[in-house]
DNA sequence: CGTCTATTTGAATGTACTCAAAAGCGGTGG
DNA sequence: CCACCGCTTTTGAGTACATTCAAATAGACG
């Protein structure tokens, strides 16, 4: 059940045995059935998660009603909500599973006192977080430079194994592209072939 | 001269003065005048910068020789290249002055030694970069939800006095819009008035 | 099987873009 | 101090890419 979060951690900072049980002591396992929400916007949400198998998409709802997914979380990724956890203020985002999904949740209060006592941990967030701030300043300089059908190429590209996993009406959302356009976009590329 | 950043940091930490002088010792001053450049996408730069007095955009050049600010930095803010400075590889982004610039800047080999010796440095960056991240979901959902005269309008609304210290150019840039629609757009908005 | 959602396709629309040119502004050097 | 040069901002005309709305088809799930 912890084989995959130590081997996330262990990618950046070592545990002793003791700092090991201590860790795992603070997670709580969750299971969410596809569909199911773990954060809505407007809920006070403080956990850090760990998705330790399926997948989850981070939305934000616009004036217009139309969704927008900010993020997608699949396995050996983090997800919740940094705004609410870090403020205690309510969600600004929806986080919805995908699939059938087994989670390790982090309660707010327990992982600072995990940073009190092991400052590794401190360490461990500061490098995910660097990674995540290098992911996300490229998504936004993607946003502005390519054209749809580029964010799209790229996409499967990059995560060719995702893109399986979402449907068509996913990606859009996460391209910031209606999935009209996505499917006139693969219309297209089909041609080319 | 670390009046401001010692301010910045005690945000997040307290320093004992031992600490603050094993900080200070590791910080080297740089200006830079209007129109200088901190970095150039493709060097590789080993530097977190402290912006003490001044502005900078951060930017990327597209296929289509087309310039998108992906974040500027003002006083009191961090700016540099994450990336290039986490990998060693070659920069993304340039970061240009907008102003004449005074930094403070450590360098990579120091900053992890500062990290071993003080680890309470990398509680320090987490939480900064948790907030990064915060502001960098926000932005990539604003892009996504919003139309061009409700970013102009929530930009102007939330940095009011960077506001004026930009020129349309370079806010239409952060905005992912070109100078001539930024020049209707605010036609538009002084006709409502 | 039937229902609900996703995907495709078409037609009309719209928002922001490109290209072009004029006007405004600021900085620099004579 | 003024004149000039270059860059920014404005404005117009035409265009392009993606959108909206609508409807048909395909696919998934109970």
């Amino acid at each position: 059940m912890y084989d995959l979060i130590l081997k996330n951690i262990a990618r950046f900072i070592q545990l002793t045995p003791e700092e090991t049980d201590r860790f795992t002591s603070v997670l709580k396992p969750r299971t969410l059935r596809k569909r199911q929400y773990l954060v809505q916007a407007g809920d006070v949400f403080r956990y850090e998660c760990f998705v330790n198998k399926g997948s989850l998409r981070t939305y934000h709802v616009d004036n217009n009603g139309q969704e927008h997914i900010v993020m997608f979380a699949f396995e050996d990724w983090w997800t919740g909500d940094m705004y609410s956890f870090l403020s205690g203020q309510p969600a600004l985002y929806n986080v919805e599973a995908l699939e059938d999904v087994e989670l390790l949740l982090i309660e707010k209060s327990q992982l600072e006192q995990l940073y009190i006592d092991i400052p590794k941990f401190d360490r461990f967030f500061r490098v995910l977080l660097q990674n995540a701030y290098i992911s996300m300043q490229r998504r936004i300089s993607d946003n502005m430079s390519l054209t749809a059908e580029e964010r799209y190429l790229d996409f499967i590209n990059r995560y060719p194994h995702f893109e399986q996993r979402l449907s068509q009406k996913q990606i859009a959302s996460y391209l910031g592209i209606t999935p009209e356009s996505l499917s006139r976009i693969r219309r297209q590329m089909a041609g080319k072939n």
